[in-house]
RNA sequence: GGAGGCAUGGCAGAGCGGUUGAAUGCACUGGUCUUGAAAACCAGCAAGGGUGCAAGCCCUUCAGAGGUUCGAAUCCUCUUGCCUCCGCCA
């Protein structure tokens, strides 16, 4: 959620910022809103304390034992018009934050400008890809050979785009989780959370999945929860309502969660093998930090994931994302991709984000500064990282002549075994 | 799922329907004292909105939403959360 008063300061330098996103957006519903919410309350306000000091005089009177009877009648219609006034200000301040609701943050001012993926910038790129001197197979006819994917049973049981780990498969992908929440325990100071997977519509909001995007969640309509599409939502969330101390912040909460979504309007798009499922596994990492500091702290998120892609010897590229890219809540956002030979596709594995205060202000996330201020944190998170994809590029790359896969040197503890075949 | 109890500031904990944004204690911040610290004492200490150069002043908020009343933290209804007991269950 933009700041109000910065729109209302200055509404022509906002909509040019956001339509860098989104075009089409008008903010003059909202600029009149907020104008007649101003005059209302301020008008409001003044009955009220003429209320307050009337009631406190019979309050007064009363303990003197005085007569009060007269007062009543001229009271009674303040009260009527106070109550009046009341119903309508809340009427307008609720349509006022569902329209502000709707507002995408504005991109920050280092995002390249450009209208769609075209025009992303190849950050970092991998010197130069693995060679193979045999045509590499993809994901799915490794997964088949080596029986450690089972896509038919999972679409038997579910329907499609369902994953389905089976044996040293299944084992494959527990490492992956482990190695990488271990990664960023070990490395980093992590505070470690295994969170609900179903959240209320709130905490949705909090993050910017809602109100506009209820249609990427599945909902569960009898205890109005929706599954999470990512840890991100309750890690967020954990603060939520929260004024946090200055001394605290940056704040490091990292989760694995399994991740749900309906993938709607994505039909017939990779809808073979693990590239684009309704269910993966992720290790998500989230971050509350002071306002001047995230810019780095975004920075030094995207190396710790990108760092991950080198442990696991995979080619990976990262991607600064331009404005038109950019998602809902995201001030800036870099990607990384990871190769996947078989496929010879680039994999998002990861996208990591600064929101700014754009969720701290709909989540009400805030903290007291070193001059005792209370303000908004900002919040980041950045994949760390998304397994099935992460899982296709991996056997993809490590594959051998024969069908078989040689498994990382970083992973090896965790499989107990250095080949899968 | 059934039956009860509870919900107040960072925490603990008062609060007959009327000068209560809310006693008190702890924590925290500043000061006095001290060579320094501790102790003691003094002072300050919620958030949001409005107005003002500022000091200040006004409004709102005692889980949330409705209601009664001239006036609600206090009374009534509903919702949510927590606790206890019973049932079911990994």
């Amino acid at each position: 959620m933009l700041d109000l008063k910065k729109i209302r300061e200055n509404p022509k330098k906002f909509k040019d910022l956001i339509s860098l996103k989104e075009k089409d957006v008008s903010l003059k519903k909202i600029i009149d809103l907020d104008s007649q919410l101003k005059s209302l309350v301020s008008k409001l306000n003044n009955l009220q304390a003429d209320q307050n000091n009337k009631s406190k005089e019979i309050g007064i009177m009363k303990s003197k034992g005085e007569k009060t009877n007269d007062l009543f009648s001229d009271l009674k219609k303040l009260s009527d018009e106070i109550k009046l006034l009341e119903k309508e200000e809340k009427k307008i301040s609720l349509s006022l934050k569902e329209e502000l609701l709707q507002i995408p943050n504005i991109p920050h001012s280092t995002v390249p400008i450009g209208l769609s993926e075209k025009d992303n910038i190849i950050k970092v790129d991998c010197d130069e890809k693995k060679k193979f001197n045999f045509k590499p197979r993809n994901h799915i006819d490794l997964g088949k050979g080596l029986d450690i994917l089972d896509f038919e049973s999972a679409a038997k049981i579910s329907g499609s785009g369902f994953p389905m780990f089976k044996g040293k498969g299944a084992l494959l992908e527990r490492a992956l989780i482990s190695f990488m929440i271990d990664f960023s325990l070990k490395n980093y100071n992590y505070t470690e959370f295994f969170t609900p997977f179903m959240v209320k519509p709130d905490s949705a909001l909090t993050t910017g999945q809602l109100p506009k995007f209820d249609d990427d969640m599945y909902y569960i309509e009898k205890d109005d929860l929706f599954l999470i599409p990512t840890a991100e939502v309750s890690l967020t969330n954990i603060h939520k309502d929260e004024i946090l101390q200055n001394e605290e912040l940056p704040k490091y909460y990292l989760g694995y969660s399994s991740c749900f979504r309906r993938e709607a309007g994505s039909y017939g798009k990779d809808t073979r093998g693990l590239l684009r499922v309704h269910q993966f596994n992720k290790v998500e990492l989230v971050k509350f930090v002071e306002p001047s500091r995230s810019y780095e702290e975004l920075e030094s998120l995207v190396s710790q994931a990108a760092e991950i892609c080198k442990l696991l010897e995979l080619d990976y590229r990262v991607i600064e994302l331009c404005t038109g890219d950019l998602s809902f809540s995201a001030a800036k956002c870099y990607d990384i991709e990871v190769w996947a030979p078989g496929e010879s596709k680039w994999l998002e594995v990861s996208s990591c984000s600064n929101f700014e205060d754009f969720q701290s202000r709909r989540g009400n996330i805030r903290f007291k500064n070193v001059e005792g201020k209370v303000e908004f944190v900002h919040t980041l998170n950045g994949s760390g990282l998304a397994t099935p994809r992460i899982f296709a590029s991996l056997i993809e790359t490590h594959q051998n002549e024969d069908g078989s896969i040689s498994v990382p040197v970083a992973l090896q503890p965790y499989l107990g075994i250095s080949e899968i075949k």
